[in-house]
DNA sequence: CCCGCCGTATGACATCTGTCATGCAGGATC
DNA sequence: GATCCTGCATGACAGATGTCATACGGCGGG
């Protein structure tokens, strides 16, 4: 027989990371030998546990989940990671593959996914949402350039143009080119539409 | 003796509703008799089951865990009610308190509050985070008035005047009018900072 | 009864935003 | 090397947004 499956739980919220261990406690073939609160810490909890799977959530202080999983990838490709989030937006699946991911499930899917998911990225399987996949798919890739997403991203909370200008180093024109071309690719009319659809895109 | 606590569970999302489950069946006193996944499904499910506490998340479709807990108040004012959520907003705070909770609880607490605090509002005690508390009383009560919160609101998409206007059936002039005084009054410069404001300070 | 606040509305004004044409430099592609 | 795309910039213009003064009916408090 096989020994138990080691995992690591990366969640920054207290309250669900020790349910979720709570809830794979009841698992038998599954321990969980480690929990953190920050991306910036899954590495080296994985490397110190000698970890099987990685269950990571997207928004967390430090890194998200999907820079920990391309870090994951590149220095312990063995290691397989699961990417559990609060939103099914299609831009982060499409990110959390290209960062090597090998499930991605929504925190709204039943529970029993959850252990079923990690027994079956260890036999090598990807295990991921078809209707997400679909999403993703029929979105295509992110439209938005570097600066343009740099850019919608820090009028998210409103700053007005001169304070775009200021604090990311451009010309007052510079930014309303870009949000300008920004609202035109994602077919909205102001900066506020474009800040929404992005973000439920997960193109953000 | 006294016999085993009885917990109603309402939360959305499935694998953290399942997952606090398991991690509250850890505890011998404790059992949850039911699980619902919307706020309008609260009252009916605490009445069928005879519920001793009801754990109530804020963010659910049907109905809020606040506007949940407000009618489990009215109509069985016996039961104790314990608001679960992710967002530390003073206001959501002061909604809870005044919807008649005993407690108040963020995600982001350590697991182990979650049993003490149903234990506590057995015992006939409130629990709340001090710091929220105080964050509560510090910000004031919502100075917005009831169409400045529903204006504020539907702007919160990023919809043009006109839009509002149509929607709310109002003139244009008067949506520019209670945007502007919701502005003066958070302090802020424009419609996309002032949402974001009274978001953060759960006044929306 | 009068005052003040709320909801609603208008008009005028200043400023901010979004669009477009145009320009230039650097890197990629052919 | 010519061409194209990206990043960056400017100026001009139209339309959206925010401010302010003003107005009126209703309602609640003093």
């Amino acid at each position: 027989m096989s020994r138990t499956i080691k995992v690591l739980l990366a969640e920054d919220q207290s309250m669900v990371r020790e349910a979720l261990a709570a809830l794979l406690g009841l698992e038998e073939d599954i321990e969980v030998v480690a929990q953190v609160a920050r991306g910036d810490a899954v590495l080296s909890a994985a490397r110190d546990h000698g970890v099987d799977v990685a269950l990571l959530d997207i928004e967390m202080p430090g890194a998200t989940g999907i820079e920990a999983a391309a870090e994951l990838h590149r220095e312990l490709p063995a290691l397989k990671v699961v990417v559990l989030t609060t939103f099914g937006r299609p831009g982060y699946l499409r990110s959390a593959m290209e960062a090597g991911a090998d499930a991605f499930l929504v925190k709204d899917a039943p529970a029993s996914q959850l252990a079923e998911a990690i027994r079956k990225v260890l036999a090598g399987e990807r295990v991921i949402d078809p209707s997400l996949a679909a999403a993703a798919l029929a979105d295509g890739a992110n439209p938005l350039t570097d600066r343009e997403r740099e850019v919608l991203r820090a009028a998210a909370d409103g700053s007005t143009n001169a304070e775009l200008a200021a604090a990311l180093h451009l010309s007052q024109g510079t930014v309303r080119n870009y949000l300008s071309t920004a609202i035109q690719k994602l077919a909205v009319r102001n900066r506020a539409e474009a800040v929404r659809i992005a973000r439920e895109k997960g193109w953000l």
